[in-house]
DNA sequence: ATTTTTAGTGGACAAAAGCCACTATCTGCG
DNA sequence: CGCAGATAGTGGCTTTTGTCCACTAAAAAT
């Protein structure tokens, strides 16, 4: 078990990081979309998540809320959703092209920032903190290094 | 430079530790604070600011809100706020005793989270994930290893 | 076949946060 | 010094974000 110590600067560095994350996070949206709205863009988008359920548990939102939401997403022509084959219940979410261009464009510009935040390292450091960021991916959510 | 492709994981990883994060962050004040106002007793009580703006600068939050925030702990007896000795416009911050024994409360429970968080992994990598922490830590806010 | 669960939705509402304007102080500068 | 501009805290108002509940239709379970 970690000592105190070491648990409580791991959370002094979550809250720190938490911290630039927001900072970056209300930046990428001056684009048009809320913070929200972006982050339903990037996981349909990314993680290929299809209906709008899978949206909402991810992203711990409320079914009604998610659902104004993508609606919103839908008026304004960036997604669109589509009969389930499987069930006729639930809906199939895609991006449209013009939702596409969005969100390659969210993702450009993340990169960007994420590019600037270690910006000030040598090559050397920004592998190091590759590594580390790597080896938190692995041990956390079990996805293997490379 | 990191190449696009390990750019695009540290993202993906911060997608998820956010979500992690936030789910502790809404079971945490199931005590008796709302998030924000446990986010202000910790930067009052661990981090030391004084001054509103302090608080409202560092966490990223408007004035107004943050000065209605802090006043409504003031009312419900955690914080206290006391002329500032330098400068009549604006008040030092404090917890009250039973403020600090909520905001001891609320450290308590979240080292309990984030113990809760790695208990599955082994003592080595444990310490595998701490020294990573520690190493963004440094790298990214200049704090030194230990 | 009937009960129970689930997906999506709308209405009403609460909480979180931002914007603007105002007062009182403080700071810099001619 | 005296005054212009900046800054700290605050209240009113609005917007955004998110929750709760109830309802419909379809699916799954019994």
């Amino acid at each position: 078990m970690l000592t105190t110590e070491k648990i409580r600067r791991i959370r002094q560095l979550n809250r720190d990081y938490t911290r630039v994350l927001g900072v970056m996070n209300k930046q990428i949206f001056g684009t048009t979309l809320s913070w929200p709205e972006g982050r339903i863009m990037i996981e349909i988008g990314l993680n290929h998540l299809t209906a709008p359920m899978q949206v909402a548990s991810r992203l711990g939102l409320d079914r009604s809320y998610t659902s104004r939401t993508i609606n919103r997403l839908v008026k304004r022509g960036l997604i669109e959703k589509l009969p389930s084959p499987t069930d006729s219940r639930s809906v199939q979410l895609r991006l449209t092209p013009e939702g596409r261009r969005v969100f390659a464009q969210i993702n450009t510009r993340s990169d960007d920032q994420l590019v600037d935040l270690i910006r000030d390292l040598s090559t050397a450091e920004q592998e190091e903190l590759y590594a580390s960021f790597a080896t938190i991916d692995k041990l956390l959510f079990k996805r293997e290094g490379k």
